[in-house]
DNA sequence: TGTTGATCATGC
DNA sequence: GCATGATCAACA
C-alpha cells in the first residue's frame, strides 16, 4: 500500500489491516529496516506508518491526506493502552498575527479530522517488535472545539502582544506551546516586548499527553 | 513519575 | 531556516 487512499474507508481499511501488527513486520513489507532505537530516529514511526498508509511525502504545511482532510498521528503508548507523550500539531506564527483568527489556523484545520494510530512505545520493547494498535478517526466535540480555540486564542493573543518568551508549557488546558527547533541556536523572527523584533526560538503547538489519555480512555475502553 | 524545555533526522 | 515526523532527558 503505497498509493493514495481513494476515500477514508479505504484508509481506515488500511489502518485496521496493521492493527496487531508488529512494526517490523510493516517495515519489511516496505523493504525499510527498523532503527534499534528511536533516539536518533524520532520520527521513523510516524514516517512508517505514512508510506504504509499512502499519505502524501514531504513537509507542506498540509494534511497528510489533503483530498481527505485527514490529518495522521501516531501515539507512542503504555501497556495501558496510555499516551506516553504528548502530540506535536503545528508550527506557531510568531508575527504577522493581526486578524489571524482561529477557523484559519493550522491548528484548527489540522485538528478537524485525525487519524490516530497508538503504537506501543515502552523503550524496553525493541522497535521492530512494538505492536501498533487499533485506529480511531477522530473529530473534535464542540467543546473540545471550543476549548482548543480558547487556549489557541488565549496564546496567541499573547504571542502578538510581544509576550512569546514568558509563554510556558503550563499555559493551556488541552494544547500547549513549546519550543519546536533543531537545537538552542535556532532562531526566528519574534515580536519583542517593546514591539521590536527579536530573535527567539521556533515554537510549536502539541496537545497535552493529558488530552490524548482522555481520548484514547473515551474511545478504547 | 509526569512535564517542560531541548533535541534528532530529513528535504528543500 | 522552516516544516514535516516526533522523542529525549533533565528537573520539579
Amino acid at each position: 500500500m503505497h498509493s493514495s487512499p481513494k476515500d477514508i474507508e479505504q484508509l481506515l481499511q488500511r489502518a485496521h489491516h496493521i492493527a496487531g501488527w508488529q512494526l517490523g513486520e510493516i517495515a519489511a513489507e516496505l523493504g525499510i529496516a527498523a532503527p534499534h532505537d528511536l533516539r536518533h530516529h524520532k520520527g521513523w514511526v510516524g514516517q512508517l506508518l505514512e508510506h504504509w498508509l499512502g499519505a502524501s511525502a514531504g513537509s507542506r504545511p498540509e494534511p497528510d491526506f489533503p483530498h481527505l482532510g485527514v490529518e495522521l498521528k501516531t501515539v507512542p503508548i503504555d501497556a495501558n493502552y496510555k499516551p506516553i507523550e504528548s502530540t506535536y500539531i503545528s508550527v506557531c506564527p510568531l508575527t504577522g498575527l493581526r486578524g489571524l483568527r482561529w477557523q484559519d489556523s493550522a491548528v484548527c484545520h489540522k485538528l478537524s479530522h485525525v487519524l490516530w494510530i497508538p503504537v506501543q512505545g515502552d523503550k524496553s520493547i525493541p522497535v521492530a517488535q512494538r505492536h501498533v494498535g487499533m485506529p480511531l478517526l477522530w473529530q473534535p466535540t464542540a467543546d473540545e472545539q471550543q476549548q482548543l480555540q480558547r487556549d489557541w486564542e488565549e496564546l496567541i493573543e499573547q504571542v502578538a502582544l510581544g509576550k512569546v518568551e514568558s509563554i510556558t508549557a503550563h499555559q493551556g488546558e488541552l494544547l500547549q506551546l513549546r519550543p519546536k527547533a533543531a537545537n538552542r541556536k535556532a532562531l526566528t523572527e519574534a515580536i519583542g516586548p517593546d514591539g521590536c523584533k527579536i530573535n527567539t526560538l521556533p515554537r510549536g503547538f502539541y496537545l497535552r499527553t493529558s488530552f490524548t489519555k482522555l481520548l484514547f480512555q473515551r474511545n478504547f475502553s
